[in-house]
DNA sequence: GATCGCAACTAAAACGATCTAGTACGGTGA
DNA sequence: TCACCGTACTAGATCGTTTTAGTTGCGATC
């Protein structure tokens, strides 16, 4: 059995002429080598491809190299959602580059999830972690400042204490630019379907559709719980009325799909007699018939910020000012008209 | 500033009496300590709510506790597929029991693949890894070999040699399956729209199309980029002929709804001029309307099976025997019947 | 010319486990 | 009585870094 070939910072540093202690001081670009030296070790270390071993820096307590990522979501219904994957992809994109791993484990309750965080810390595991669908009361916030974990939440509203960096989303902005462009195209009666009113943003949504009486336009909620059974249920009630709106929009894309295939089962005419709007878009309400008008989040872009912003964050002593996260746009499409008079 | 209260070994092992040497036995169930002292060592590391640094573990070269997941797809592009969320979910769902993580990276060539299997090797980060995405001349499962890392091919075909554990799907009998189906409704003319003809299981299932000319049904293929615009272009032209197929297969859910959109477009009764069906299920494709005849492979379930797989693998010493994934299993909905003869 | 400060290093102790090579002790067989 | 064995441990090396506390040599200062 040959030796272990493995390149270890002690082979660089023999080869260097100098100390291990040299070899990592010249990596990390802290002072005590000369210039001259740390560029003759660099080219050394570079030659023989050799990189600390992130193992052994995570136990001495330096960086792990490594961010961590919970999502306590229920695993099942976690793949219907193109948000998830869209967001991976973009923390993704942004952590290639610095050669950062990414750890991420699906947990099934919140307690789990705190639980996660500890486990982290205790061994190291991860540098920082990302925190995902913020709550009334979250307690994750707290929990990782008393770890000492570093995190960004990522949705929601500005910290209000500033105690915790988020990456919010201008949730009311957005409600306004779908509700007010109905109202501007002329509708008078607009049906909102909804998700979970536990959700802030729906609150939210209801709010500026609520404030909309103000310009004569008569907002009406109806609750669900995202499902698209639900929602045909209530849709179908709904255009059973004698007098129907003029507008429904839906959460997401799904509940969407599912509200449009309703008007086409009970031969509604979209956009003639309705329009339907959506506020989470996907690649297939532009494939459907009608084409759906939603609005269009970055997601992808939002999990690139979001990794900088913890990049950022890792190494700064202070906790960073909140940013705010791409502002979504209005993508029109066949689904939305003028009301007819 | 308070000493660190980190609880380790050291302080286990002091409690119980013993060195940290007996502790380590105890934990890892190895003979060196009388079933008494093991109880005792269990009940006071229970009792401390502690567990071993999983860095400390992975510098000794033995179990990191995580697996790794190397993802070789453009990310822009990863959202819209929900194959990948779903796989993720099951994987999780296998992993999270065992309390052991997954590392992800979604790397942007095959270069980057293989020095990702290299890196996490030097370090010691993972224990084995999960790799997707079959090819031909694949240098992976080579690599990995090489360099010991256990790993679990995820698709394709079962592996010639047997010299890398496999879970493969069975390409063919889903094929039949899809193309049976629409010629015991009675067509004899069915078109297939298909992906890059480089996949293996679109030349799979265009051998069994090919094959069903024994059965007198004329089998036709045309190959798109995936994209629904192609698909489009596609279809428009395949509906434009003066007679038409009376049934066309899509690769997958998109390219079938972006299909029917198309039949809506141009005027053609789904299913009653033309019926559709895809190789691939979604949430949405029981959304639209008409709902699509898909083939539903619980992936899901595959990833649940491939984590266990690669567990099962790991502290195994062989290279475990093949193991073929779920089955799928055709939903049929309501785009697809008798052909009007 | 003693002292100081500084730059450029080195030596060795951490970090928290695993694991090999021992050791102490009680029992056994000749 | 003594060699021998097995059980139940312990001591200490080990993994590959980081980091602290020196050490060395040299020019400047008073």
């Amino acid at each position: 059995m040959p030796r272990s070939k493995r390149v270890t910072i002690a082979d660089i540093a023999r080869q260097a002429g100098v100390s291990p202690g040299a070899v990592s001081f010249a990596l990390n670009g802290r002072p005590g080598v000369s210039e001259e030296t740390r560029q003759r070790i660099l080219a050394i270390a570079d030659q023989h491809d050799w990189r600390p071993s992130s193992t052994a820096r995570a136990l001495v307590g330096a960086h792990a190299g490594v961010i961590g990522f919970a999502v306590n979501r229920p695993a099942r219904t976690l793949g219907t959602e193109a948000f998830f994957t869209d967001l991976i992809a973009g923390v993704q994109s942004s952590l290639a580059a610095r050669r950062i791993g990414m750890q991420l484990v699906v947990v099934p309750t919140l307690e789990e999830e705190l639980d996660t965080y500890r486990r982290w810390r205790r061994a190291n595991q991860v540098d920082g972690v990302l925190v995902l669908d913020p709550r009334v009361d979250d307690p994750r916030p707290e929990l990782l400042r008393t770890l000492g974990l570093p995190s960004i939440t990522i949705g929601g509203q500005p910290s209000p204490d500033g105690e915790h960096a988020t990456l919010w989303l201008d949730d009311s902005a957005a409600a306004e630019t779908v509700f007010g462009y109905l109202a501007r195209l002329g509708h008078r009666h607009i049906v909102y379907i909804s998700g979970a009113a536990a959700h802030e943003h729906v609150r939210l949504r209801r709010g500026v559709l609520d404030a909309m009486s103000a310009r004569g336009v008569r907002g009406e909620v109806v609750e669900t719980d995202y499902s698209p059974s639900q929602v045909s249920t209530v849709m179908r009630s709904l255009l059973s009325r004698a007098e129907l709106p003029t507008a429904v929009v839906f959460d997401n894309d799904m509940m969407a799909i599912a509200g449009l295939r309703v008007t086409q089962e009970m031969g509604v005419r979209v956009p003639g007699e309705l329009s339907l709007a959506s506020f989470d878009d996907s690649i297939v309400t532009g494939l459907v018939h009608p084409s759906i008008t939603c609005l269009t989040r970055d997601t992808f872009l939002l999990g690139e910020r979001a990794a900088d912003f913890l990049l950022e964050q890792l190494d700064a002593s202070e906790v960073l000012p909140d940013r705010m996260g791409p502002v979504p746009t209005l993508t029109v499409r066949e689904s939305t008209g003028r009301p007819v008079s």
